[in-house]
DNA sequence: GCACTTTGGCAACAGCGTTGCTTAAGTGGA
DNA sequence: TCCACTTAAGCAACGCTGTTGCCAAAGTGC
């Protein structure tokens, strides 16, 4: 009679509890932006009483989170106050480690970058001199804000890894990071929190929390291979092991065309493939058989697109990817209503995701330990 | 700057502080079965300390959910006391409606069925008449267990649906059914509250509750036709239409042939029509491909099969669907790991799963209101 | 039989959000 | 200009949460 899934150290107390509320109230107070948001909207929003609203927007104008920003126009009695989130109380480090070149961005609690650094990088290079580089950009852009804390570093990078503990599994072509435990290595050079994620997971999550509409959604990166970033319930879904969003090798054609990775019909063979001979009009296609099965599976409201190659000819990729999810909805399908966009921005989006990952937790979303 | 999904009433405040770590103490407490918890395992388990545990506990036995058990051996001191769930001091009635029957169960709290009723049923009849056979169906099976209460009617139905506000869409071929209300209307008739969820849904709670194993998991139901069910992160994944879990039309294959949908290609028509010729291999290959997808794109532990096709040869469909995701998984692919089995017990355990809609809320699970 | 270990309850406590009330700060009609 | 009214927000008391410190209960083992 044993079986569900043990849920361990869930408990909350008063200092749990505390920390919830305020990280709930943080979190509108960011959405809500420069406009900024009054304390009753703030209880209406989280299901507090004013007056609790109150007791905790004292805590963090105290801290210098949050401050007074106007009033709002009398509706007939005194007029609301209205607090605004003080998004350069903290910051905190994206790394983006590409195959071939670092971004590093700084962002403050609004998410805004307020300093970027690229530069070359090889990851074929000793793991000792990739983390020295990384450390260094780390320690360049915190210099960038001297007398404000750094709340830690959010690292993106290609290949599979398990976010949990923060250790590479292994990146394509370069050996030399199996099993790394970067997390660790990179936490004891800079003195800081570290997080890991996937590239594509990161992009998800800058897409979740910065970009238009809410609602869970799949990033679609199409790039020199295919992948995947899932935001269900409005957290990144990663799996047990960090390994969702292994998109680009789903079987689209039953014993099709043989693929790289040894299977047949994946469709980013066959989309890469389309791309190569100049048919882009049936890449676009395929891709979008591709996030229309995605659509109906996981009922998303939403389709984002990004990578070099969309990037290419982002109207082509939408507009056939569109096509192929409206017409599936229109025979009855799923995917009414369904959006499809570019995430547009290049690579630096991976780069603010990684940053995010460090903050999403201060707002109360999944960025570690999921 | 806006943008971030809005968290609606996410506050917490003592009462549901106290609700929570109720709902904890008592999902452990069903973890463990017959078999018993001691308080110290609770308070592990909650990340709370043990006074609280008591203390929760003590409330427990005050209402009659938790007993004592005996005592473990002791381990140099005073034994700890092992407190146990009480079954039998609260129930839920879970209701399946098919296409051409009903069945009915009376569950307890450790969702074990105490009584059952199967009855023929016409989903092509007026709703007047089947709303009075599902409520005469409920008001017998309550009569089993006169003194102790009933929390509330989980029901199972096989279209689209909507799960939170307890609507129907559309069931394919019975045309009266679209937008019918049947939560509201079935709460008012039974004077119990209702919760409404698909059927593959159902059964996927029964699994990820009841089952062996914990972890994320697709059923993959193959009956007349193709459905799944997925429980990501220990919890049903709805979307926000309930629409999540359309399996059977995924394009498996680019261009293939016509599938009752409209489309082209899908695993259902594929699928099927290998089980129509008689090459149950190829159904169970084309099934394993679809199966294998999503074991990539969600990074999920295991693949459960049911329905009745399945049911006809499981050792075929196991087999099969197990080859294709072994072999991807060799490849280097996802997979690794992954376990395929049977869900069994025909068609009941979707009954039960529906009653569990109802008790989920009460050990903390997700139930009502994803 | 006694020292030791472990469990679990009792009582006092700090701190959470809530409630009741008061003060602050506006509007708008007489 | 005044005053009644409305709305926002703080103060103080409160109930209830889990926590802490302490002690009794109930075993083991030399």
């Amino acid at each position: 009679m044993n079986g569900s899934r043990t849920r361990t150290q869930a408990g909350v107390n008063l200092p749990a509890l505390r920390h919830h509320n305020a990280t709930l109230v943080l979190d509108l107070l960011r959405a809500a932006g420069a406009d900024g948001i009054s304390r009753l909207e703030l209880a209406e929003g989280t299901g507090l009483t004013p007056q609790a609203v109150s007791k905790i927007t004292a805590r963090l104008r105290e801290d210098g989170l949050a401050v007074g920003a106007g009033l709002r126009p009398s509706t007939g009695g005194k007029p609301r106050t209205v607090l605004r989130l003080v998004p350069d109380a903290q910051f905190a480090v994206g790394l983006h480690l590409d195959r071939d070149g670092l971004t590093a961005v700084l962002v403050d609690l609004a998410g805004r970058p307020v300093a970027v650094t690229t530069a070359p990088l090889d990851l074929g290079a000793p793991a000792e001199q990739v983390l020295a580089d990384a450390a260094d950009a780390v320690r360049d852009l915190s210099a960038a804000e001297p007398h404000k804390p750094v709340l830690g570093v959010g690292v993106a990078v290609p290949g599979p890894l398990d976010h949990r503990d923060g250790v590479l599994h292994r990146v394509t072509g370069f050996p030399q990071w199996d099993g790394y435990p970067l997390r660790a290595a990179l936490a004891e050079r800079t003195g800081l929190p570290v997080v890991l994620d996937k590239d594509t997971n990161a992009a998800a999550l800058a897409l979740a929390l910065g970009g238009a509409g809410g609602g869970d959604f799949a990033y679609l990166h199409l790039g020199t291979g295919l992948g995947a970033g899932l935001v269900l319930g409005g957290e990144v879904h990663r799996g047990a092991r960090t390994g969702a969003g292994e998109f680009g090798h789903q079987t689209l054609q039953l014993d099709g065309p043989l693929c790289g990775c040894g299977g047949r019909g994946c469709i980013e063979a066959l989309c890469l493939a389309a791309e190569a001979r100049g048919d882009r009009g049936e890449a676009a296609r395929v891709l979008g058989m591709g996030a229309a099965n995605l659509v109906g599976l996981l009922d998303i409201d939403r389709v984002v697109l990004g990578g070099r190659t969309v990037a290419a000819d982002e109207d082509a990729y939408v507009r056939g990817v569109r096509a192929v999810i409206e017409e599936r909805a229109a025979r009855g399908g799923a995917g009414a209503g369904v959006t499809v966009t570019v995430a547009g921005g290049g690579d630096r989006p991976v780069a603010e995701g990684a940053a995010q990952l460090v903050l999403a937790p201060v707002f109360g979303r999944v960025g570690e330990r999921g």
